[in-house]
DNA sequence: CCATTTACAGACCGATCATTCTAAAATTCC
DNA sequence: GGAATTTTAGAATGATCGGTCTGTAAATGG
């Protein structure tokens, strides 16, 4: 009993995802949210909280897609270096945004609603996780050397990861990413 | 014949940049400029032309800081893995700040003065010539394998150095970020 | 010690910010 | 089809934005 709401929650988000992600927290004004979202001002409050609770709830979005995609090739068995060069390469295509939204998040700390920030690690750490799992099933797979330091080889990984997002941002193209993932994976054969 | 200012250019620019850094383009407004730099507003527009030619003029000095610290540790001569391993562990210590100001100058791309970002992709071309000029040098030096990569090895350190600046956003210790340059490290060795 | 020059502190400006409120439009239940 | 309910569009709101202007303080040259 009562008037259907004229927008959709998750293309909402993705749209309000999109915005954060290029204009960051200060710079996506609410006039430009309400505008691009198609939800208005009153909805948005109703909704969401505010432009905080909106900034929240995007990355809530963005972390559910980027976790959802980690998860599903990291833990394809058994884990091991094939499903480490497999996410890496994943990451490369397809984007149409700048970079990362959790890790421009992570950059942001000091503008971004504070438990966006704090999602924002939690995330990471999550992959962090991925990416141990999958170097200790390598380990015991023989395909890295015994004497590996799996936790350092992990973040390190990570660290790579995160390194490509930033990549994009001056003009790195996809085939030059792939020669970066090449030259990092013939790193971690074992010899 | 004439007052003389009361304060320092360098002093302010890095007072300034320390804000853009911590709080973005848009995040460090006007007034808490003015209060922490200790230039009052009429001394920001003639000596900066305004917000913009500061955040440009802060870019500067900061790429002038981390160009001169790359060129002086990675044109040592022989050039070769020594310097790489060096000019990545020198990037780890000290930093009051969050992560880099040219990294965040390129994830806020749509955010910041688009002088600002030229410059940003600028310093990163000029990093990544000097890591491909020491990759050069290993491998003339046999010190790693005759059938490198050079171009994709050298965007693969870039890429790990970038993530480092990540790192320590979400808590990464520098003894783990020592443990992650290790493991790079290992990689990187003719075997 | 006065004239000149420059920097200073702070008031002022229109524009725009995030937020709140008001009233009309749209839908369902009865 | 009328009452109830919810969303809508858009007008206020006070605060604050970046930028400009005005008058005063501080220094030097003569």
């Amino acid at each position: 009993m009562a008037r259907p709401r004229g927008y959709d929650r998750d293309t909402v988000l993705d749209k309000a995802m999109s915005m954060f992600w290029r204009l960051g927290y200060e710079g996506a004004h609410l006039a430009a949210l309400v505008e691009h979202t198609g939800l208005n001002r009153f909805s948005l409050y109703k909704e969401f909280g505010g432009k905080a609770g909106l900034y929240e709830a995007a990355l809530d979005r963005f972390l559910g897609y980027l976790l959802g995609q980690y998860r599903d090739i990291l833990t394809v068995q058994p884990q091991g270096l094939e499903n480490i060069e497999a996410v890496l390469r994943s990451l490369q295509y397809g984007s149409e945004y700048y970079g990362c939204f959790m890790i421009n998040t992570l950059t942001q700390r000091d503008s971004v609603p504070p438990g966006a920030y704090d999602r924002a690690v939690a995330g990471a750490g999550e992959i962090e996780a991925l990416y141990r799992a999958n170097l200790a099933g390598a380990l015991a797979r023989g395909q890295i050397a015994a004497a590996s330091d799996i936790a350092g080889l992990g973040k390190m990984l990570q660290t790579l990861d995160q390194g490509l997002h930033i990549q994009g941002l001056a003009g790195t193209t996809d085939a030059q990413k792939d020669a970066i993932i090449t030259a990092a994976m013939a790193g971690l054969q074992a010899r």
